[in-house]
RNA sequence: GGCGCAGUAGCCAAGCGGUAAGGCGUGGGUCUGCAACACCCUGAUCACCGGUUCAAAUCCGGUCUGUGCCUCCA
């Protein structure tokens, strides 16, 4: 298995720090508000990581943050008149149902912020003592420049840093001993949620709550650390700066970055009005519709989204759900029930399209290759699959389909439904009708089907129906 | 100014040294009362110019275009 190391910036083997463990932290969102569709694709992508590793029988301890004290936090709390804490927790609950929909699994561990503060102190108070931090007026900075591998993560050298920033020295900084340093710990304002410390009673900075976070739940060397690729630079350089002079040791094996998503091919933001949460995605699309989107390109590669690409991603999602319904359905009516020998073998050929499947993933996570053997796999059933199947080959293939696209979070098996029983009288009315040639009136119960939501397919094997 | 990324059929998107996966769409056909589903057929020499090589979309150099980070940001 191969991964892209942003550190090495080349793919790499993947060697895990224990043998058959997998260790890895996802920085999670400043839950100030619905979480938008860019939030969504390292959410996404990195669960699909995850369930790759637990596909490859990997055991894996996924840790993802919810960045719960900010200041934009506090502002909207100001501005609705409540407390930052139920601002935070209203939207980490909304949060996760947005993640539920996208069929993004709960992560092993998901620390917040302000539960932690203990632990940040203690790890500021380490710097402080080996010198890699200092203390002016009730605020803690990193001294930048006594970590000697500073820059290692994003490829930038501190000079360039330097002369590259015009005005660092922004109000009140003045006080740091080099515009580089970033704060760890910061005295609290009037009317802000506040934490006692030996430096002042205040909250901690941003960088800090990672590296915190992860050396509790994951210990003080972790296989992988992910994230957007816009925390690069500075989050994951000062992560690496406070993780590793505070414990002495290397902090992340693999640094993962997922590339931004634009919409209608310009960058989101609230100015261009083009921005969307996920759940205003969710009220036009199955969020399932989403992630099979996000997963139909590479996730280094920059994203566009569109209504066009995910009308076109519904259409081959659908493509993928009706063969496994199809499936589903010959079982039902399936006359054999043990699989020949012939099928047998045909069942066998199955295996280049695992193949297939498997060396996409191997390589960096290829989803999109991936999902070019999965459309490869649903041909293969839709030509060799009918009505003279076994059962038991019908199921075998049902099962190679659930099995591959569940890796990438993509439920192709809908939930049995109750046909309720009007419904099923009408039906059989529609057959009457067909069998009397009156098509008028089987179009007319078809019409009234479909204003119900229900859409129905004559097939040889008899009719089927679904749910708009 | 510093450091990056990208340019493959109408659209999306793999491939990254051996003569172009897959999906959407289009057009034609099979099936079907019709529709839908499905199946068959239908499409590119890979931005441009040079170079390396027996061989390049894939490596090197240059040009053009787009774009990201360097500031909170997924």
């Amino acid at each position: 298995m191969k991964l892209y190391n942003t550190l090495s910036k080349r793919k790499e083997e993947f060697l895990p720090l224990e043998e058959g463990k997998v260790k890895m932290y996802v920085c999670g969102p400043t839950v100030y508000n619905y979480i938008h569709i860019g939030n969504a694709r390292p959410m996404i992508v990195f669960d699909t990581v995850r369930r790759y590793f637990e596909y490859k029988g990997y055991e894996v301890n996924f840790v993802s943050n919810f960045t719960d004290v900010d200041d934009k936090i506090i502002k909207k709390a100001i501005e609705e008149g409540v407390t930052a804490s139920e601002i935070s927790q209203r939207y980490i609950e909304e949060c996760k149902k947005d993640m539920k929909d996208m069929n993004v699994k709960p992560a092993t561990k998901h620390p917040l912020a302000t539960e932690e503060i203990c632990g940040m102190v203690d790890m500021i108070g380490t710097l402080i003592d080996k010198g890699y931090a200092y203390e002016k007026n009730g605020t803690v900075y990193y001294r930048t420049r006594k970590f000697k591998d500073y820059g290692k993560l994003s490829h930038k050298n501190l000079d360039d840093l330097q002369s590259g920033g015009r005005s660092l020295l922004v109000s009140g900084e003045d006080e740091k001993e080099d515009s580089l340093d970033f704060v760890l710990w910061k005295p609290k304002k009037e009317g802000e949620p506040a934490w006692e410390s030996p430096w002042s009673d205040g909250r901690p900075g941003w960088h800090i709550e990672c590296s915190e976070m992860s050396k509790k739940y994951l210990g003080e060397q972790i296989d992988i650390h992910a994230g957007g690729e816009d925390l690069v630079f500075p989050h994951h350089e000062n992560e690496i700066a406070q993780s590793e002079s505070a414990n002495g040791k290397e902090f992340a094996k693999y640094w993962m970055h997922n590339a931004f998503l634009n919409i209608d091919n310009r960058k989101m933001s609230k100015s261009l009005g083009n921005f969307f949460t996920v759940r205003e995605v969710g009220e036009k699309y199955d969020l399932q519709v989403l992630r099979f989107f996000m997963l139909s390109a590479h996730y280094r590669s920059p994203l566009n989204f569109s209504a066009e690409l995910m009308d076109a991603a519904k259409t081959g999602l659908d493509r993928i759900v009706t063969a496994a319904e199809n499936l589903k359905f010959l079982k039902n009516n399936a006359k054999v029930q043990n699989m020949t020998d012939a099928e047998k073998e045909a069942f066998g050929k199955t295996q280049e399209y695992v193949d297939g499947f498997e060396k996409a993933m191997d390589d960096d996570f290829n989803t999109a290759d991936a999902i070019s053997s999965v459309f490869e796999l649903v041909k293969y059933i839709n030509t060799t699959a009918n009505g003279e199947s076994s059962a038991e080959y019908l199921q075998s293939l049902l099962d190679l389909l659930v099995k591959l696209t569940d890796v990438l979070g993509i439920i192709v098996e809908k939930d049995e439904e109750i046909l309720a029983e009007d419904i099923e009288t009408l039906i059989e009315q529609r057959q009457e009708a067909r069998k009397s040639k009156n098509f008028a009136r089987a179009d007319e119960i078809r019409d009234e089907l479909l204003a119900k939501g229900i859409i129905l397919e004559d097939t040889r094997e008899g009719v089927k129906w679904k749910k708009a």
